[in-house]
DNA sequence: TATGAATGAGAATTCATTCAT
DNA sequence: GATGAATGAATTCTCATTCAT
């Protein structure tokens, strides 16, 4: 196949992406249409049928994507800084979630109720920024006597909480705002690790 | 009006909250039309709209419902077992509502993604149960220095973290099952209080 | 029947037309429910039906109402006015009619497009009135050898004349407003009489 | 697009119209589902909505397509008799559609109390033939003083009183037969111009 | 590959009418 | 007479999916 033609394919799909990510964030996935999608991407309604399968195939890449794109931005921001305590460097990751979501709400909206820890390990495999926040994790632990499995646990609690801290007080304002959450969320986690 | 017709608007405004229900948490949201609601409420169409709004509607009034039956049973359970220590008397509190969970899965699942503790709080008009929750709570860090106000935040976050965590390894049984995480997340709870 | 009954029953009936009219004046006949008026009328459902056969019967009658309404005043008015000349009498008369329609643009857009001259003339059994526009009528043509029935041919085309113009000029301000087609009007009317 | 889909659609469409308008004529507008249309059209429920917004849509574009011919047919005929007189010329034109609407009773009591003439000058844009009757007109009044708005005004005034009078005495047989009617609607029309 | 016209199953919603109280 | 809860047929409208071009 000529590149000429790959590049259009890429081209078309991406657009389908992009129409997809906007209206889903802004009138909501119930009230996104298949239709609405390909007429926002600029593209025939069968189109959509050859690169994806249904509403819930293209929502769920989605999804993924995004979250995977904050997650390695995040801990590739906290690489770079050659923390040396592992605490600071922890709660950096965490405050650069945080920040991330306070700037896009409508994507933590869409990807909060959508996404589990879970689904994202099973990503890793794509995602070799994602395996490194283990490392980063495991680390801290290192002169511990924790099995790995609980430290897997923990890892896994604190980002449970701080996503479901961040939906509750960045979306829905309960029970206050994320700025005032935030002290008492990091003391938290200080004291779980 | 004659308490004969009071009675029969109760049993036809249940049946539509058990079919409902019932349908929700084994079809699931989107796949539940009110049609089908209806029809195992073995009630006419228009009597769904004589009660309801829309779907949204009687779900959200469920969800309400369903989550106070649970806070309501567990900390009735909890205070009438009289413990000394607040620590303990929390954990048994979270622990009901856990094992209530692993009990009820359709209802964690039905409940989860769709309740925020803050939605609770306003509901605690209805619910005097819920109040005491915070009276537990607060009475628990009697002798302490702390702002009220940084008490809720406490307890709301122990409430996420709870439900979050749950959700997670009861449904999707992520990172492991709820039997593994509970001894972690029972630590985390007394690291945090 | 004790009267205080038959004054109760009276006032159903009225406070229905009333809420029917005022709805089918603002919202429109087929965007009126038997529900809306009964809502607004403040009775039973049922009562409706005690009254009305249906929407269209209730209708049917407000327009016959409402029309034999303006034509009685208007011919009252006019006789009281003791007017010389015929062609004087009539266009006074004409433009009672004009006038009151401007004044009440939705009175108007409800009974032109479901009355019909014919109609009230049936009903003139029980509007001495509108027997009397007949008389004037015929008075005025006293003094010609036209057979009775060309005499009434014409003022039910004066009549339809006036009601058309009437209904596009104030209603739909077509081919212009009411006052720069009346000069048109009248003298048509005065080379048609 | 190939002139093969092209040529479908506009099928589609005009089965769609056809299918609408002889229910509409036969059933009345309220008594005509979408469902009957497009059972009657022989195409699928969704295909309406392809081509028309709903019911009220293709009523009205179906009462300017229809009276646009009526009005386009007088004027062509009229035009090609080639008459001396104006007076004779306009008596034809209107007796032309008078019959037009004798011969078509249905379409009569369809169009007439959802059109109004000065939707039609709108629609002139479409129709050169509707431009014509102005035409006509104007030059019936060539070497009188009139201002060209009042002259407008008479034209529309015969045309409302024509359209009045057709559809009463045709459709309602009120006051009489339109036969016996149109002597004095003629006489009528002699006088004004 | 790409298109978009066509489809029809199915969802939501309305509403006239009944009838037990 | 008066009520209003209950009904379910009827209607509108949407939308995922197909398929001929």
């Amino acid at each position: 196949m000529s590149s000429k033609v790959e590049k259009n394919k890429r081209q078309k799909e991406n657009s389908l992406y992009d129409a997809a990510y906007n209206l889903f964030t802004t009138k909501g996935i119930n009230d996104t249409a298949i239709s609405d999608i390909v007429k926002n991407a600029g593209v025939g309604k069968g189109t959509f049928y050859l690169y994806f399968k249904d509403k819930y195939d293209i929502l769920d890449r989605i999804i993924l994507k995004k979250s995977s794109e904050v997650l390695c931005q995040a801990i590739a921001e906290t690489k770079s800084k050659d923390f040396k305590a592992f605490e600071d460097e922890l709660l950096y990751f965490i405050d650069y979630i945080i920040e991330y979501f306070k700037k896009d709400r409508l994507m933590l909206k869409l990807i909060y109720k959508n996404l589990s820890w879970g689904v994202l390990k099973k990503a890793s495999k794509d995602y070799e920024e994602i395996r490194e926040i283990y490392t980063m994790f495991e680390k801290g632990y290192a002169n511990t006597s924790l099995p790995k499995e609980d430290i897997e646990k923990i890892l896994f609690l604190i980002m449970e909480l701080t996503g479901s801290i961040s939906y509750s007080s960045i979306i829905l304002k309960e029970p206050t705002d994320i700025d005032e959450m935030k002290p008492i969320l990091f003391n938290t986690i200080r004291k779980i690790i």
